[in-house]
DNA sequence: TTAGTAACTTAGGAGTACAGAT
DNA sequence: ATCTGTACTCCTAAGTTACTAA
C-alpha cells in the first residue's frame, strides 16, 4: 500500500474519477423588516439593500472589541460606503453618527429565539441540514464515496484576521457562481450552477485534491472546497507524514552533529543556517517565511526572527549562555522562552546582532528556501516543518514511557496521557485563551471534592462503628455489614481520586491546547499502542472524530507499535 | 534572486449540541 | 424537565512548501 500510494504522489495524480455536486451556496440576504431601523445622527434612515446588508454586519459585531478598534472602523467604513448609494454617500460622512442599536438588538432577539425554538422545530432544522449534508457533503473520489470537509461557501461579511491585522474590518464579499471553479472528472456528472448562473470554469485536473476554488478578495488567496481528514486521500498523506518523521528520527544523530560542526563554519550563512536549524530542532519553531509589509499582522517564524525578539544574558538565573525569546509566532500567539544555549551557539548570535538595529533580521544571510534545500539534501523529503512532528512525536513516546505507571487505573494512566500531550503541546506553544468559565467550574470542582471528602470521612467512620459492632456480636450479619461498609469506603474513595485527577488535570491545562498537537502532530499509532498495552479503550483517547480521521492508525498499529 | 501563484497543512476561537446535575 | 457547563464541530485565517517566470 505504501508503495502505491508513493507512486501516486511521485507521479502526481491524485485520483482519476471524482464526482460531487459542487459548493452550497451562503443563503441570500434576508432584509431587515419595516420597524428595525437605523439611524444616521440621531434620524432613521432607510438605506438600500446593499448598504444595510453591510451594516448588518457591523451591527452583528457590535459587542464585540473589534468594533472599537481605529483600523476596524475606518475599513469598515471605506468599504462600506463602496455599497452606498450616490444620496446614501453624500449623507453618511461620520461613522460615529451611525446607530446600530436597534438592529444589534433585532440580531441578539433572533438569536434568543432561535434558541429557544421547540423541540420538533429543532428536530426540523437538524433533518434540513442532514439532507444538504447527505446531498452535497459527499463525492465520489475513484471508488470510494468521501465525506467533504467545508462544502459551504463562505458567507459574506467582516474580516477578522488575529492579532494587529492592518485589513481587520475590512468587508469580505459574497462569493457567486460565477467566482467558482469547479474541479472534477470529465466522464462524471459535472455540478450545475444555481439556475440562471454559470460557472466561472470547470477544469479536469487529476493532479489536484480539491473540488472547488474561489478567489477570496482581502488577501487575493486562493480557498479550496477538500476532502475531510477521514477521506483516503487525506488519510494516505497523513501517514506519509509521519514515515518522513519516523526516516528524521534514523539520520537526526547525524544532521545533529552536522548541524553543531557548521557552528564553527568559516561561512557566515553557514553558522547561520546551522543556529537555526538548532533553534528549530531544538525549540520546535516553524520555519518562519518572510511577509509582506503591512498586508498581514507582524509575526515570524525562525527564519525570519528580528535582533529585537531574542536577548542574550551570558549569565540569567544561575544559568550560563540564556536566550530570552520574545516574538509573535503563527496567529500572533506569543513566544517566551528562556533557553540555556550553548556557548558556540551564544558566541555565534552576537557576531549575528553585531552593527544591527533592532528591527534588522537576525539571520540575514537565510530564509526558509536556503534552509529547505539544504535539508532537502540531507535527508529525501526533509524540510523545517518535518522537525516540529518529529520531536512531538518522539516526546509523546518518550513521556509515556515515563509517565506510565502499570500499578495505576485506567483515570490515572488517561492523566499519564494528557500530560504527555501536554509535554507536546508546551513544546509546540499550542496556547489557548482560558476558557470564560474557568474559574467558575474549577469552583464548582472544589466543592465537589469537599463533598466527596466529607462522604468519605461519614463512610470510614460508618465502616469503624460496624467494625466494633461485629467485635461484640460476633455474628455473620455483622461481618456481612463490615464487608459492605470496607466497600463503601473503598468506592467512596475512588469517586474521590477520580474526582481530584480531574482538578488536577483541568488546572495544568488551563492556557493549553491540546488538540492541535493531537490531531496535528501526534504519530496516531503512538497513542494507539499504548492503549492496547495498557487495556484503555482508544474511545478514551479519541472522539468520534478522531477516530475517523486516524482509522488507519487504529486498523494499524498493535501493542508494540515503535515510532 | 526575487516575486508571484498554487496547493496543501496547521491553528485558535465561535457557536452549538449534548450530557450530567439539579 | 430544565438548566448549565463542557466537548465537539465548524469555521476560516495563517502558516509551509513547491514551483514558475522574469
Amino acid at each position: 500500500v505504501l508503495n502505491r500510494t508513493l507512486k501516486r504522489y511521485t507521479d502526481g495524480v491524485k485520483w482519476k474519477f471524482l464526482e460531487h455536486k459542487g459548493p452550497v451556496f451562503a443563503p441570500a440576504y434576508e432584509p431587515l423588516p419595516s420597524n428595525i431601523k437605523f439611524y444616521y445622527d440621531g434620524k432613521p434612515m432607510k438605506l438600500s439593500l446593499g448598504a444595510e446588508e453591510v451594516g448588518t454586519f457591523f451591527a452583528k459585531m457590535l459587542d464585540h472589541e473589534y468594533t472599537t478598534k481605529d483600523i476596524f472602523r475606518k475599513n469598515f467604513f471605506k468599504d462600506w460606503r463602496k455599497e452606498m448609494t450616490a444620496e446614501e454617500k453624500a449623507k453618511i460622512t461620520d461613522l460615529n453618527k451611525c446607530d446600530f442599536g436597534d438592529m444589534h438588538e433585532y440580531f441578539k432577539a433572533q438569536s434568543e429565539a432561535r434558541k429557544a425554538l421547540s423541540k420538533e422545530e429543532k428536530q426540523k432544522n437538524k433533518e434540513e441540514n442532514e439532507r444538504i449534508l447527505q446531498e452535497y457533503g459527499f463525492c465520489v473520489m475513484d471508488n470510494h464515496k468521501e465525506r467533504i470537509a467545508n462544502f459551504r461557501i463562505e458567507p459574506p461579511g467582516l474580516f477578522r484576521g488575529r492579532g494587529d491585522h492592518p485589513k481587520m474590518g475590512m468587508l469580505k464579499r459574497r462569493i457567486r457562481p460565477e467566482d467558482i471553479i469547479i474541479n472534477c472528472s470529465k466522464d462524471s456528472q459535472h455540478p450545475k450552477p444555481p439556475p440562471g448562473t454559470k460557472w466561472k470554469e470547470v477544469r479536469h485536473d487529476n493532479k489536484v485534491t480539491w473540488l472547488v476554488s474561489w478567489t477570496e478578495n482581502i488577501q487575493g488567496a486562493i480557498k479550496y472546497i477538500m476532502l475531510n481528514p477521514s477521506s483516503r486521500i487525506k488519510g494516505e498523506k497523513d501517514w506519509q507524514k509521519y514515515e518522513t518523521a519516523r526516516r528524521l528520527k534514523k539520520c537526526v544523530d547525524r544532521l545533529r552533529a552536522q548541524y553543531r560542526d557548521d557552528w564553527k563554519s568559516k561561512e557566515m550563512r553557514i553558522r547561520q543556517r546551522a543556529v537555526a536549524l538548532y533553534f528549530i530542532d531544538k525549540l520546535a519553531l516553524r520555519a518562519g517565511n518572510e511577509k509582506e509589509e503591512g498586508e498581514t499582522a507582524d509575526t515570524v517564524g525562525c527564519c525570519s526572527l528580528r535582533v529585537e525578539h531574542i536577548t542574550l544574558h551570558p549569565e540569567k538565573d544561575g544559568k550560563e549562555y540564556v536566550v530570552e525569546f520574545d516574538f509573535l509566532g503563527k496567529d500572533s500567539i506569543r513566544y517566551y522562552n528562556k533557553v540555556p544555549v550553548e556557548k558556540r551557539v551564544f558566541k555565534n548570535l552576537q557576531l549575528f546582532m553585531e552593527n544591527k538595529q533592532p528591527e534588522d533580521d537576525l539571520f540575514d544571510r537565510l530564509n526558509t528556501t536556503i534552509l529547505n534545500k539544504h535539508l532537502q539534501e540531507l535527508m529525501d523529503g526533509l524540510t523545517a516543518k518535518v522537525f516540529r512532528t518529529y520531536n512531538a512525536s518522539i516526546t509523546l513516546q518518550q513521556q509515556l514511557k515515563e509517565l506510565t505507571s502499570p500499578e495505576d487505573n485506567v483515570p490515572a494512566k488517561i492523566l499519564s496521557y494528557n500530560r504527555a500531550n501536554r509535554a507536546v503541546a508546551i513544546l509546540c506553544n499550542h496556547q489557548r485563551a482560558p476558557p470564560k468559565t474557568f474559574e467558575k467550574s474549577m469552583q464548582n470542582l472544589q466543592s465537589k471534592i469537599d463533598a466527596k471528602k466529607e462522604q468519605l470521612s461519614d463512610a470510614k467512620r460508618e465502616l469503624k462503628s460496624a467494625k466494633a459492632d461485629a467485635k461484640v456480636r460476633r455474628d455473620e450479619k455483622s461481618k456481612k455489614a463490615v464487608e459492605c461498609k470496607k466497600k463503601a469506603v473503598q468506592r467512596v474513595e475512588e469517586q474521590l481520586m477520580k474526582l481530584e485527577v480531574q482538578a488536577t488535570d483541568r488546572e495544568e491545562n488551563k492556557q493549553i491546547a491540546l488538540g492541535t498537537s493531537k490531531l496535528n502532530y501526534l504519530d496516531p499509532r503512538i497513542s494507539v499502542a499504548w492503549c492496547k498495552k495498557w487495556g484503555i479503550p482508544v474511545e478514551k483517547i479519541y472522539n468520534k472524530t478522531q477516530r475517523e480521521k486516524f482509522a488507519w492508525a487504529i486498523d494499524m498499529a498493535d501493542e508494540d507499535f515503535e515510532f
